[in-house]
DNA sequence: CTCCGTGCAAACGATTTGCACTATG
DNA sequence: CATAGTGCAAATCGTTTGCACGGAG
């Protein structure tokens, strides 16, 4: 089962990687219609799999909501917005975390572990401001 | 909007509690369903909600798979197993992290975190070694 | 040429919602 | 007795899949 650069694969591709953000599916579709109009969203999940399971973009699967996908593939940690759910990537230093993680198996077999930040995000701060003052 | 402690919502409530593990609505559903045959799956949802919004119990939304709801309201972090998807309480001092979180954030207004180990439960092992074995 | 990939529509699993009815406080 | 909660069915949302066709290697 070979890898074949299609065109729609490299345009996903490519227009996750520019966008520099944690885009869900249905937002890269949006995106990719405009250089492909025909494309299917179905591609698009495909493509969004293949690639994440060939290592070549993250699949971030945060608190239950919609999938996003991360240009970024190196290891490192999440912070989200609680309100509008926007994603950014952190800079932890994950070391201080693997002792402590090893002490708390109870019995699991541990292969990683998963951080996520939760916050409010610079705009939705605004945002809330903004509502406070109209009261 | 008060709350009302209804039959199903007491029910509901008191085989989360009792069953000491972290349910899914469906999971809960089959278990309510033999004190309360004609209870409706969507009552079960609903309740779900209205009692982890009153602190009752916990709600899970972890990595983009079905959601699961927490006996145990006190903070803590969570295990997972990768292949069955079973999940434990943890016990982790969240002392360390704190720290190392209020420097990452780029803005944000921080308010929590969410810290999930992921990993093979002792069962899961097993089943793995015995396939194993019969190669 | 061989199959992997595509577009489309239909199927799917989890969750939510509109509605008329019920029952709690 | 007001109105929160219920059961049911249908709707919705994100995602996946079956199928016949198209195109990369």
């Amino acid at each position: 089962m070979q890898l074949r650069m299609t065109n729609q694969r490299e345009i996903i591709l490519s227009e996750l990687k520019k966008s520099r953000q944690h885009l869900t599916a249905d937002e890269l579709y949006d995106r990719v219609k405009k250089d492909m109009p025909r494309i299917s969203l179905a591609t698009v999940y495909r493509n969004l799999e293949i690639l994440s399971e060939a290592g070549l973009i993250g699949k971030l699967e945060i608190s239950g909501r919609q999938k996003r996908f991360d240009y970024d593939v190196s290891e490192h940690d999440h912070i989200y917005c609680a309100i509008c759910h926007r994603v950014d990537n952190l800079d932890i230093d994950r070391q201080g975390l693997h002792a402590r993680e090893i002490k708390a198996v109870k019995g699991y077999r541990v292969s990683g572990y998963r951080l996520e930040i939760v916050g409010i995000c610079p705009a939705c701060q605004k945002k809330q401001e903004k509502k406070e003052k109209e009261k």
